[in-house]
DNA sequence: TTTTCAATTTCGATATTTATGATATGATCG
DNA sequence: CGATCATATCATAAATATCGAAATTGAAAA
């Protein structure tokens, strides 16, 4: 009955932070503007009108937990998804909350 | 420019705000156990180890946000998963975090 | 109707998250 | 080298989430 969920409780410390990570109306809508292809910081900023501070610090959040990833280009970095299941979250975000067949 | 993300950001607080739900080790556990079927709360309880009143607490803000629902069975709450997002996010934390041909 | 059991609500302490302003870094252009 | 542009880091305050203990509700058994 203990055994019930051995080896749950880790994997659900890591889901959960992987969900918190994602868990903020500021950080979907850079990564709804991210899975339409790469961005640069500046980009981003025009895109949502977020704060420069609150997209970095965003931006950073999303880099700890292995969401997305950077690249520098001359003098401005490039910001793109890496994680597969942030994807696929999305995926189910979009289909639920947007409709299926909105242009966005 | 300005129009690129037009009603996006409403959209962004309520898919925020249901991520955010979800996104907690103990009621990722309990929506582990509810994904496997329905169950009162002292079974909960007993396969989770968490403390009644902390219990309590996570399955209240999951029926707040939507995700679970109650039915009475004699003195007992019987809870269950109600929402089907919900199920596809755990299906993907599930591939995710757990493998893909693991017991549980 | 009194007791009991299942579960919830309330409350206060602590921890985490978020936003914002000021400062700092680091690459490039002149 | 010195100025500048893009972005990050630091510091702090305000908002929010979390947890445990004690008290409460509400249905049913006696």
């Amino acid at each position: 009955m203990t055994a019930v969920f051995d080896g749950l409780p880790a994997r659900a410390d890591q889901a959960a932070a992987f969900l918190k990570g994602l868990a903020s109306p500021h950080r979907l809508l850079i990564l709804c503007a991210l899975a339409q292809g790469e961005r640069n910081v500046s980009t981003l900023i025009a895109e949502t009108g977020m704060a420069p501070t609150s997209m970095s610090q965003h931006l950073a959040k999303l880099k700890d937990e292995g969401v997305i990833d950077v690249r520098r280009d001359h003098r401005t970095l490039t910001y793109f998804i890496v994680h597969p299941a942030a994807v696929q979250v999305m995926d189910v975000l979009h289909a639920h909350f947007c409709g299926s067949l909105q242009a966005d």
